[in-house]
RNA sequence: GCCCAGGUAGCUCAGUUGGUAGAGCAGCGGACUGAAAAUUCGCGUGUCGGUGGUUCGAAUCCGCCCCUGGGCA
């Protein structure tokens, strides 16, 4: 198999462009490593590539699951290892696009075998956490998992749910189950990575761009679909970028406006802290940082012909 | 023209009986192993509209001026 190729970059980017560029230029299959993009009723408002590129080139894992379903870096690992040997059989050269960075760091660096936790334990852990506070919940942690209590954000709940969970569904610390991840799936030098970089106004100018052009292309049409469902918010796939937003006005708690520019503001929040991840996690990455997409594509397409 | 309410951080606003100012948001930096488009931590000097005065000391009190909003003519 060809040298598999990865793309990472902040939101608006570019780098579903670049892609398909480079699949088309080098008999690739684009595969998703985007959150968002994984569910079927996100189009619009995640920017997933549309019918005309999927039929161009050969997409995996982007809307593959609808938004009622639990998705998570776990089963994102699970659906990719079948997308890399669908492409080894066809000798597609694979093309791993996306802007989540934990899939990337999975990918690239092996996930630690934990089981799947039942919903009940975590809905216990999380009215562990709102009874016991912090301070508290960690405290108890402490006792039980000393290690992994030391290593954890304390002031971070997401953080302190976690690990109480897996300690109280498995038996097993999160520091003891991390022991024993396996190797990664794409070491990350056996892959040719890019990290897909513009300067920061050019692209706060697009994301603000392109939440304007989704509502005139009809995401408000989307989300109300969306709403119609009547899920779980705290789905993992109901807090994409936006979403919330357009949700507030569509309850009519809020002007177009005003709720397009707290989209508008959310999104720089997002690219900021992607590119925070990508500055410091991604350091052995090949940084794309021009401004015209042109340069980026050669500059990717010398580097994977140098690779091989 | 007169009366009233305001003019304090990029924005919205706090600022107790005078002791040279602080929150939220934005912005910036960081963390990150099954929610990650998630979650979370850190970073606050700004002619306190201008000017003159009272005072040891003024964002705070007084005079005048400028600007904004509302009301009356």
């Amino acid at each position: 198999m060809p040298r598999p190729v990865l793309l990472a970059g902040p939101t608006a980017s570019g780098k579903s462009a670049l892609a398909l560029a480079l699949a088309r230029q080098f008999g690739g299959a684009v595969i998703n490593a985007d959150s968002q993009q994984v569910y079927r009723e996100w189009r619009i408002l995640t920017a997933r590539p549309g019918p005309k590129e999927e039929a161009e080139v050969p997409h995996y894992l982007y809307g593959h699951v609808p938004l009622s379903v639990d998705y998570s870096v776990g089963t994102w690992l699970a659906d990719l290892r079948e997308a890399l040997a669908d492409c080894a059989r066809h000798g597609l050269r694979p093309i791993v696009a996306g802007g989540t960075g934990l899939y990337f760091k999975a990918l690239t660096e092996g996930l630690a075998p934990i089981p799947p936790v039942p919903p009940e334990t975590r809905a216990r852990a999380e009215a562990d956490l709102a009874r016991l506070g912090r301070e508290a919940l960690h405290a108890r942690l402490a006792a039980r998992d000393p290690e992994t209590a030391a290593a954890i954000d304390r002031t971070n709940p997401a953080r302190l749910i976690r690990a109480w969970e897996v300690l109280e569904a498995t038996g097993t610390g999160l520091a003891d189950w991390r022991r024993r991840t396996e190797p990664p799936l794409l070491p990350l030098a056996e892959t040719v990575p890019f990290a897909v970089l513009p300067p920061r106004d050019a692209l706060y100018a697009r994301t603000d761009v392109r939440l304007d052009a989704m509502i005139a292309g009809g995401v408000l049409d989307e989300v109300v679909r969306v709403l119609d469902l009547g899920l779980d918010p705290s789905l993992p796939g109901m807090k994409a970028v936006g979403a919330p937003e357009l949700m507030t006005h569509l309850r009519g708690e809020l002007a177009l406006n005003a709720a397009l520019a707290r989209a508008k503001t959310a999104t720089r929040n997002y690219a900021k802290r992607q590119l925070t991840w990508i500055r410091n996690q991604m350091r052995d990455w090949h940084v794309l940082n021009s401004a015209d997409p042109a340069t980026n594509r050669a500059h990717a397409t010398e580097w994977i012909a140098k690779a091989g």
